[in-house]
DNA sequence: TTATCATATGTCATTTTAGACATATGAAAC
DNA sequence: GTTTCATATGTCTAAAATGACATATGATAA
């Protein structure tokens, strides 16, 4: 339910598309949301339907025709009375490679080395990415306390994965000495 | 379908019930992945269907039946292939508390300020179980490499997590002064 | 003495999510 | 000239996940 409250602070900060969205997801939130254009699309009929959004449709020439949607005043309440009324949960987090870390014993210095530079290569792809749009969006005139504290946490995450992954070889290959 | 291999995972460096699982989750693995019990036990169930483990029923005088699980050839050998074969996926997060920071610029500091003392609480929670769970398994006289990586993880993600927490706490008491 | 917590396992209905299928055009690359 | 990529929106089925319902005992706390 609550991606209905990630679009909802999404739309609150810009009007935007369903594809906008898309592209945020996987661009400036992959480190704290992620959802697929499939259930974007239908959860924002949905939040149509509930009144808590409205889209303009805009008819381009030659590209296809695109719905901006934009908050509705019971939107906008929905999303504050759910930030400050409903209780803190967790997050939830599914991360694979942490998971194959624990059949490390079974495996060779190399298989686990090339597993942890694949990741390394991920990590330091998406760090530049976030440094990229932070740089973007500090340059701009009006720029949300909101994005700076996500796009803080989005670097301040990737360093923190990268120092891990580098302390994670050499940790192993002390450990292989053995 | 990754559930599957974080079982096996866990079913790899020791013999568990699915009871022992539910704690392994929300005790050591809060981190990096999450299940419930009513999931669990179901793909226990198919797993051992598939004979990926193997259960030993465990009669209890007072306390009720467990079923101890451990891995059978084919599990340890479709958990290497997995790991090995399978192309790396990037973490899925929902992280609710990061969504709720999106609409900051309409809450007042002092709304701002508890909703991050919230976190901060329950981080340092987190933190201080898995120091805990380091102190206590480095004790032991054979602890596992992919232990000892995915606690250092979990340590580094929760300090990361206060830090940031902290940075945001003073860049929003400047913020607000202007 | 009564309620709650820990142990331990399960099912079931509903919701959420993933991934495939579907369409259409223009631009750029090869 | 053909393929692939970007734009843009949608549906549908299958799988995964959540939360409630269900049971039973012993220990501990109020």
């Amino acid at each position: 339910m609550s991606l209905r409250y990630a679009l909802l602070g999404i739309i609150a900060k810009e009007p935007v598309t369903g594809y906008d969205v898309v592209k945020i997801f996987k661009q400036r939130m992959t480190y704290f949301w992620n959802s697929t254009h499939s259930q974007i699309y239908t959860e924002l009929h949905k939040m149509e339907d509930n009144n808590l959004i409205q889209h303009e449709l805009v008819v381009q020439g030659t590209l296809p025709n695109k719905k901006i949607y934009s908050l509705t005043d019971t939107g906008k309440k929905e999303l504050i009375r759910w930030a400050l009324e409903e209780p803190l949960k967790p997050a939830k987090i599914k991360d694979e490679f942490l998971i194959k870390t624990t059949i490390f014993p079974f495996l060779s210095a190399d298989d686990i080395n090339s597993l942890l530079d694949e990741v390394i290569a991920r990590e330091e792809k998406t760090l530049r990415m976030t440094k990229e749009w932070k740089k973007h969006f500090t340059s701009q005139e009006e720029h949300s306390v909101g994005t700076m504290l996500t796009v803080e946490y989005g670097i301040k995450y990737s360093e923190m994965y990268l120092e891990w992954c580098k302390w994670a070889k050499q940790y192993i290959q002390k450990d292989m000495q053995h």
